[in-house]
RNA sequence: UCCGCGAUAGCUCAACGGUGGAGCAUCCGGCUGUUAACCGGAGGGUUGUAGGUUCGAAUCCUACUCGCGGAG
């Protein structure tokens, strides 16, 4: 898969492009919302779509669990299942092996997890993976691989990585010989491992490029580590990966994370912050994270964002979002949840205009400096009258 | 009027002679390829009032106040 690179920074590593798939083409940085088993949490497929998404998260071990496969292929794949006509990029379950760390086993030959809905023992492989991932159909395929711990050893760190490679390989391999279930195309793109440790991280590159994967992820970060040291470790990575080709950096980050690592070369992202969070009731703004349960919105007319132009913003107060969180109605999930979407995918949008007009390395600077100041204590409630 | 029961955190209740707790509510924090509408923390009390017994009383005794139930 090719990245049209057709602007870059002149002072940092970012870049705006685009990337095709059969599903139509996607704009880069982009910002992938998480939609785990099938659903963007609390929002339909048509939210998703006018708030904006370009292209959405699905994953392999939560799909294969429920529904199962049987009822995917039956459906016509996930797009049809879940009424999402753009593109979808399917996690391979290798961050499972990470969050379930106590439900799995592994050897050469993959992982055995254990359900952590009935405790059913299901056995994943790099292969087996790669076929579901196309009954599932996702625009974008990702290798079986290990997630460790930020805190391994460099030995077990080696070890790993090692493993992961030669698991990708098997991906590769069996991916090229399957047919295309849907009548669209299928990309598959290798996860670089290797811990803080940029020796390893440069083998990594090296044995993904070896064998030539569509796009190139890097994994295994924001799992315990200092962010200065994820920045480190991606500003150590990405450059080693094909220029003319989509870099992915899984799982992060915050609003300021983006940002730093789009200046460091990454042009995809995804996360489960802003979905997450809102549902907990925190929500991002251009002023920094505003906590709606707190009871200094109790009276206030204002919306989360004066400078948002999403749906909540345009029609509803912090008043009433922390109502609705404070008596539990669903609907202040909900508008929360749009809210941090339209916001990371604005965030997305206003960085590849920036980097287009040759501004981005100071934008960025100022855009991450008040996004540090605290919202909350800027503005204080207002009486309602 | 008499009899009985009760009174402990904002609310509902534990503790029944040995350093007064819980749930909810309130306030605050965390969340990074989703086991998460989740998890964690904090504040909050002259135990209705006044006496008494005891080394020690929310706890036992007396009176009073208030509430609930019953009898008349």
């Amino acid at each position: 898969m090719k990245l049209a690179v057709t602007h870059t920074d002149p002072h940092s590593a970012a870049r705006a492009g685009t990337f095709e798939t059969d599903h139509g083409v996607v704009e880069t940085p982009i910002f992938m919302p998480v939609g785990t088993r099938g659903a963007v949490k609390s929002l339909r497929s048509r939210d998703v779509e006018e708030i904006g998404a370009q292209i959405i998260l699905g994953n392999t071990y939560h799909l294969f669990l429920r529904p199962g496969m049987e009822l995917m292929e039956a459906a016509g794949g996930l797009h049809r299942f879940m009424n999402w006509n753009r593109p979808i990029l399917t996690d391979s379950g290798g961050f499972q092996v990470f969050s379930l760390q106590e439900l799995r086993k592994m050897n050469e030959a993959g992982v055995e997890f254990q359900s952590h809905i009935d405790g059913t023992r299901l056995r994943f492989t790099p292969e087996n993976v790669v076929e579901t991932q196309r009954t599932i159909g996702s625009d974008i395929a990702m290798v079986l691989d290990e997630c460790p711990p930020a805190m391994s050893s460099y030995d077990y760190h080696r070890d790993s990585m090692e493993r992961s490679m030669r698991w990708a390989r098997r991906a590769w391999e069996h991916h090229r010989r399957l047919p295309f279930p849907y009548g669209h195309r299928q990309s598959l793109f290798g996860i670089v491992q290797g811990g803080t440790h940029a020796d390893l991280r440069l083998r990594s590159v090296e044995a993904l490029r070896e064998t030539g994967f569509d796009g190139y992820a890097i994994g295994g970060l924001a799992v315990g580590e200092p962010t200065e040291v994820m920045y480190r470790v991606v500003e150590e990575t990405a450059p080693a990966l094909p220029a003319d080709q989509p870099r992915y950096l899984m799982g992060v980050g915050t609003p300021q994370n983006l940002l730093e690592c789009i200046a460091r070369g990454i042009d995809m992202f995804d996360c489960v912050m802003p979905t997450r969070n809102a549902r907990n009731g925190t929500v991002f703004t251009w002023n920094g994270k505003l906590n709606m349960r707190n009871a200094v919105h109790r009276n206030d007319p204002s919306p989360i964002d004066p400078e948002c132009g999403c749906e909540t913003c345009r029609n509803y107060s912090r008043a009433y979002i922390r109502h609705l969180f404070n008596v539990d109605e669903i609907t202040g999930l909900v508008l929360a949840t749009i809210h941090n979407l339209f916001f990371y995918l604005n965030l997305m949008e206003r960085a590849r205009a920036e980097i287009r007009a040759g501004r981005y390395s100071s934008w960025m600077r100022e855009t991450i400096e008040r996004m540090e100041i605290n919202a909350s204590r800027k503005t204080p409630a207002q009486g309602l009258g």
